[in-house]
DNA sequence: TTGGAATGTCAACAAGACTGACGTAAACTC
DNA sequence: GAGTTTACGTCAGTCTTGTTGACATTCCAA
């Protein structure tokens, strides 16, 4: 469990975060949270014809480019005919760019255009202004147990997902 | 990164979680959690016929007895039609009831029934036990930066809207 | 008492998710 | 080389959940 006080936790002393009030005011912290988070990338999306699900590929594929459709896939955990529809009308407007594989002439390589780069850019900005703002006023040391217990909620393939993208460019 | 070290953060030695890479993975880690944090109720509602929608009106009516339909809509952040389709199904299938007003007429006060609070509770153990797994995972301290760090995410009027519901029941 | 504001309802529509079926091409396997 | 599997795209239909617009009821204040 956590960080050295093992023996306060089964004296039951400080189990005061596991009540179920305080479990409860944590899931309202994300709904909330997590409303915040996606506010400010909404409103440009809005703006033009995209929604949250484009925001989501473009994010990814930014992160992880030339990846596959499969990969995508997994990580988006949508149906490959909701990804689709996402990616078709980002590739009709010039975003994103599709590339037949060279190894494996079955598979797609995805990657941002310039302009697919530029949304990108402008989406990461707002959002990550939110962030950044957050973890200023939070300090580190909450930023850290933030990062802990995300990573603690994901379900195991996701975590693994996660942690895969955190390493090969963290 | 973390764990006591403000000095080296004045320095401005330690500001590693302000960079974009370190918010990018706080971005990334807030989007896979949110599909974990949803993962469990949203099984228990797709054997029903009901969504992630509904969830939350069921949510905060149990935290609210007797909240008003405008008060739900400000909390939820939708329109009223889009609530209104839900609470009639919720109504009509007896979870929900509605009651006018005694003061103002105008106003349906909404409330729980019986079987409406055995799905609540269904819903909030599932919920509730992920949380509690990784609280326990992650320890009281990395809580309350998680805490800290998802106040300061949340638009001001969801923080007050969050700190009134803590409050008014923590 | 009458007109505006607030609360809530109904109808129609769009986005984005889902399932299921089908087609194509490439890779793998026996 | 034939048959199977894998990766990808697409069509059709459904469901949830969001939207706008029109409407009824109630309250309140000029």
């Amino acid at each position: 469990m956590a960080d050295g006080r093992i023996a306060q936790v089964q004296k039951g002393e400080d189990l005061l975060f596991l009540t179920d009030e305080q479990l409860r005011q944590g899931i309202e912290a994300m709904f909330f949270a997590y409303r915040g988070f996606t506010a400010d990338p909404d409103r440009i999306l809005g703006e033009m014809a995209y929604g949250r699900a484009h925001h989501r590929a473009i994010h990814f594929i930014n992160r992880a480019p030339g990846t596959t459709v499969n990969n995508l896939l997994t990580i988006l955990g949508v149906t490959k005919q909701s990804l689709n529809r996402v990616l078709r009308t980002l590739i009709a407007d010039g975003l994103v760019e599709s590339c037949v594989g060279t190894a494996d002439k079955r598979e797609r390589h995805l990657y941002l255009t310039d302009t697919g780069h530029e949304l990108e850019a402008r989406l990461s900005d707002a959002q990550r202004a939110r962030m950044r703002a957050a973890y200023r006023e939070a300090g580190p040391e909450a930023v850290a147990g933030f990062r802990k217990v995300l990573e603690a909620m994901m379900d195991p393939d996701m975590r693994r997902c996660y942690l895969r993208l955190r390493d090969s460019a963290g």
